[in-house]
RNA sequence: GGAGGAGUGGCCGAGUGGCUUAAGGCGGCGGUCUUGAAAACCGUUGUACGCAAGUACCGUGGGUUCAAAUCCUACCUCCUCCGCCA
């Protein structure tokens, strides 16, 4: 039953046991299937007991019903006082199996795809491609912090007095730019790539955290807030994928393309020590998101395209970066297939994630029941869900300021933006 | 925050304890008629689990009863009025 949700895999995970256990074996963490048979058997011998049990008090209640005189049928009515309490206790059993069984099918990872390699770690993912020359620069590239910190257009110290470790504030041109690039990358995606610009709540409630994949199991990663039962989103693919949760869509709607505009909100926890300079780590952090719902068919296809919308944040403002296909072992919870996009940073010498694009497949659509009917079929199946960054926008600050540092500190503004600046074409002190 | 009212199928809407496996209408789909279309008429039209019989679902969760869309209760959402507020 699992009211309202729609069933979880249970009858893939009866019939390819074997086969799914040694997929999610190739992912970081492990997943403990061992209870599933017996909780699944159980619950079908319940509810064949129950439901028998049913069908009879619905036989018998309406014979009561159809007696006019109630004297001639006491037996039964006795009777079926005492089934109603065998089905309530039934019920009661019913429901803490399928309590069990949910929490157990909630904590398992999506199945990785079958063309993301196999690997441990970081270290197996695989550059797929790279685009631009990083810049040769004749003088000691800065850290963006320094920069900032020298332009004034980044307060990092004000803003620890404000709200503590891991927040930013910008100012004057800095702040300006932050708002260019939102509009930048909006104004792109909207008018050249077609999706439809969104402006969701910041703040979400459980049922959208759980249709997304972040709970139950990452409730620690979320601020919570204590009066109202609420999380503010650590990336708005979970209120843009939740737009269209416990909803059949039609065949000709798809592909249903999003694109949103959102802070992020991400306690970090476990990450102490890392990244604390800067702006790369941030307890709030601006993002564009590209969100789509797509055909099981199409969602390779739309993944792949999805990554180039990305990637054309990037070329379009001459920042050098590679795309990495992400090994199973590096691959999120609810991700099937991940390519990142990583941008070159001259102030650490590396590479460092800008963008993050996966294939969910099913895996959401299933606990967010998102489903759609194809064109003359009577039953609904799941939609696949994808998304990406497009792109990190504080991230992308950052990287123009390391990329388009000059030898006297000043930052030159990148082409594309100038329009967006009010025509300035450098920010210097 | 205070006082009222309301939540029923894709949509509108009837239903205040048992012939409701939810009336009727609209929309959708199929058909009859037509050169074609419209109109009219006839049929059909939710989701999940299950091989099936069947079971569950009338905002959500509990409860009362042999029997709940219908009664009780808590919560959620929306509407109206008052107060406060960007």
């Amino acid at each position: 039953m699992f009211k309202g949700e729609i069933m979880l895999d249970i009858k893939y995970l009866r019939e390819n046991f074997a086969a799914a256990g040694k997929a999610l074996a190739t992912r970081s963490g492990s997943v403990d299937l061992s209870s599933f048979k017996q909780l699944d058997q159980q619950r079908r011998d319940l509810l064949s007991e129950v439901e028998a049990l049913k069908a009879e008090k619905n036989i018998v209640s309406a014979l009561i019903g159809k007696t006019k005189d109630k004297s001639q049928v006491q037996g039964e009515i006795a009777r079926m006082k005492e089934v109603s309490q065998q089905i309530k206790g039934l019920d009661d059993q019913l429901r803490s199996v399928e309590e069990q069984l949910s929490e157990l099918l909630m904590g398992i990872p999506n199945i990785p795809h079958q063309l993301s390699p196999v690997g441990l770690s970081e270290e197996d993912n695989v550059e797929i491609r790279s685009w631009g020359e990083k810049p040769s620069l004749d003088f000691t590239a800065k850290a963006h912090w320094d920069l900032g910190e020298e332009l004034g257009i980044l307060d990092f110290e004000r803003a620890s007095k404000l709200s503590g470790a891991r927040f930013a504030l910008y100012l004057g041109a800095g702040a300006r730019l932050e708002r260019a690039l939102i509009n930048f990358m909006l104004d792109l995606h909207t008018e050249q790539h077609g999706y439809t610009e969104t402006l969701p709540p910041f703040l979400v409630n459980r049922a959208s955290m759980t249709g997304t994949g972040q709970l139950p199991k990452f409730e620690s990663d979320l601020f919570h807030t204590e009066e109202v039962d609420l999380f503010l989103i650590p990336t708005a693919e979970v209120p843009v994928t939740n737009i269209h949760r416990d909803e059949i869509l039609s065949e000709k709607e798809l592909p249903l393309c999003y694109t949103a505009y959102t802070p992020c909100f991400r306690k970090e926890a476990g990450s102490h020590g890392r990244d604390t300079r800067g702006l790369i780590r941030q307890h709030q952090f601006n993002k564009v998101e590209l969100v789509k719902f797509v055909r099981p068919e199409d969602s390779d296809a739309e993944l792949e395209s999805l990554l180039q919308n990305a990637e054309t944040v990037l070329q379009l403002l001459k920042l050098p970066y590679r795309v990495v296909d992400l090994c199973t072992g590096d691959i999120g919870f609810s991700a099937a297939r991940t390519f990142d996009i990583e941008v070159w940073l001259p102030g650490q010498e590396a590479y460092r994630e800008i963008s993050s694009c996966s294939n969910f497949r099913d895996f959401q659509a299933r606990r967010a029941a998102i489903r759609f009917r194809r064109d003359g079929a009577k039953k609904p199946e799941l939609v696949h869900t994808i998304n990406g960054s497009g792109l990190a926008v504080g991230r992308t600050f950052l990287a123009i300021l390391e990329n388009y540092q000059q030898a006297d500190g000043s930052v030159l503004i990148p082409e594309v933006l100038k329009p967006y600046m009010g025509g300035l074409d450098k920010i210097e002190k």
